[in-house]
DNA sequence: GTAAACTAGTTTGTAACGCAAACCGATAAG
DNA sequence: CTTATCGGTTTGCGTTACAAACTAGTTTAC
C-alpha cells in the first residue's frame, strides 16, 4: 500500500536542459541581435531578421512574457515607436543557452 | 499590369538557415548519440535520452523520413529488436547544423 | 491448459506553437 | 470625403511534441 501508483515510465525526466524560449530560431535571431545592440526598435529588427510583422510581434510578446525583453512604446512625432531591450535575465538566459549548446556541439568528434 | 500581385511583406525570406529536423532538442539528443556510437538499439537510446517510448519512436520515424537514420528490425531470440544507424545524410546534416550554430554563438561577444 | 504480467515498441488524442493573412487605429495624400 | 500608408496586433489554421493508451507477442504463475 502506501501508494499504489501505477507509475508509468514518465518519471524519467528527459536529459534536455534547453531553454525553448531561446531555442526557437526566430527568437534566437531576435535575442542575438538585441544582445549586441543592447536595444533596437521594431522596424530595425523587422529588416534585420526578415520575419513578418505578425511573427516578430508575437515572438517579442513571448520574450516579454518570459521576462527576457522589455517593450517600450512611445510616440515620436505622432508616430508610434516600439523600442526593445534585452533584460538581464535575457542576457543570462542567452549565455546559458550558449554554454549548453557549445559544450554539446564541441564535444562531438569532428 | 503584367502582374498586379498585391505583394505582401512575405517575400522577405527570414534569415534562418536551420534544419528543424535536427534542431528539435529530443532529436538533437538522439542524433548526437548516434553520431558517436555509429549505431545503437532502441532500448539503449531510451535510457540514454530519458525520452518516453512513444516519443522516441515518433522522433525516430521522423528522422527516418528525413533520411537521417536507418531503422533495422530483427528478432533476437524471439524478441523484437530495433537497431538505429545514422546515415551519411544524417552525419552531414548534423555537421552542417553544428557549423551554423557554432558560428552564430561564437561570434557573440562574451 | 489459461490467465496475468512483462517486453518492445506504435498509434492516438490533445494542447501548444509558429506562421502569415487579415485586421486596426492613426496619419497623410489626393 | 476617399484612398493609401504606417506601425504594429490579433486571428485562423496547419504542424508539432508529448505522454497515455494500445498492440503484438513472450514468459511466468497457477
Amino acid at each position: 500500500m502506501g501508494s499504489n501508483l501505477e507509475k508509468n515510465q514518465s518519471d524519467k525526466e528527459p536529459k534536455i536542459e534547453l531553454d525553448r524560449v531561446i531555442h526557437e530560431p526566430a527568437r534566437l535571431l531576435i535575442v542575438t541581435h538585441l544582445y549586441v545592440l543592447d536595444s533596437a526598435d521594431f522596424l530595425f529588427l523587422l529588416s534585420q531578421t526578415g520575419l513578418t510583422k505578425g511573427n516578430l510581434s508575437s515572438h517579442l510578446s513571448k520574450l516579454e512574457t518570459a521576462g527576457y525583453v522589455e517593450i517600450h512604446k512611445e510616440f515620436i512625432e505622432k508616430i508610434p515607436h516600439t523600442m526593445l531591450t534585452l533584460t538581464n535575465a535575457g542576457r543570462e538566459a542567452l549565455m546559458q543557452y550558449r554554454s549548453y549548446m557549445q559544450e554539446m556541439l564541441n564535444k562531438l568528434p569532428s
